[in-house]
DNA sequence: AATATTTATTTGCATATACAAACAATATCT
DNA sequence: AGATATTGTTTGTATATGCAAATAAATATT
């Protein structure tokens, strides 16, 4: 692989940030292979874990996906009867299986080890750093 | 949309170059869109322009993608008629048809565009700086 | 109260991307 | 020269994601 330092397009931040996303996902997803979850399924089941009840489109700002892409996420954690959905009205709660539940604690070193993971190939502060100034500019971008 | 920097997830590095790229994603969308060509496309037919001849291995690396993503961007700029391939061997070469080359200073133009459209959003130091440091984690990552 | 607007969620469709396997050709080794 | 390994590309299949439209319900307006 062409360091991303020499590639004609080193500068742009379109590659370097599809390539650092990229990246990361993969990084991510060997942490979570072992309980058979995309790191997407993960973030938002633990969301569900956490506050029960969530709804889809607060659930969607969180993990700032569109809320058709919950949809898509949910439909995947209830067929692996992780979650369940129930409709009143117009609005729509996502509680977690006993299931899912059992799952949680797992879920937590999944976490850890991704965090330790990726730490030990990214400078600590360098990567604090990082983060801090993508969120930044992400608060800046529409 | 919750600011990033709200987000229950703020400090997570998955999330946070997740949603950068998206976003960076979204923006160079409406640069290329006049041109009908979304924003890896272009980049790949650019390369093509500016290598004629070059092999999909190396584009592949040059923009970061696989080889099996360069082999299906190049099926849709085939169909659009910007790009032929000949294979000799187990070795393919990829040209710019003359419509390609018609398009090339539009192309430029996008892109210039698309730097000055991310430049207006975003502090120009920072953002370079920024990509000056995501390149040197990626450089890290596997 | 009837109509119009807004809000929350889901669907239909489309794009982007990759892994693993399949091919196909070339290079290496013995 | 023949067997084996390596390399470059493409296919089959799967995941992730979003936009725009469709639904459906709640709220506001007249």
């Amino acid at each position: 692989m062409v360091k991303a330092s020499e590639s004609r397009y080193h500068q742009c931040i379109y590659f370097s940030s599809n390539a650092l996303a990229r990246k990361i996902e993969k990084l991510a997803m060997e942490s979570w292979k072992k309980l058979g979850l995309a790191p997407s399924h993960a973030y938002l089941l633990m969301l569900v874990l956490e506050e029960p009840g969530v709804q889809p489109g607060y659930a969607a700002e969180e993990l700032q996906l569109s809320p058709s892409t919950v949809t898509r996420l949910l439909e995947k954690l209830e067929e692996k009867k992780l979650v369940v959905r129930t409709t009143e009205g117009k609005l729509t709660n996502i509680y977690p299986t006993p299931k899912a539940k059992e799952l949680y604690p797992q879920m937590k070193n999944c976490t850890r080890e991704f965090q330790e993971k990726y730490q030990s190939l990214i400078n600590e502060e360098e990567a604090s750093r990082l983060v801090k100034s993508i969120n930044r500019i992400n608060d800046q971008l529409p």
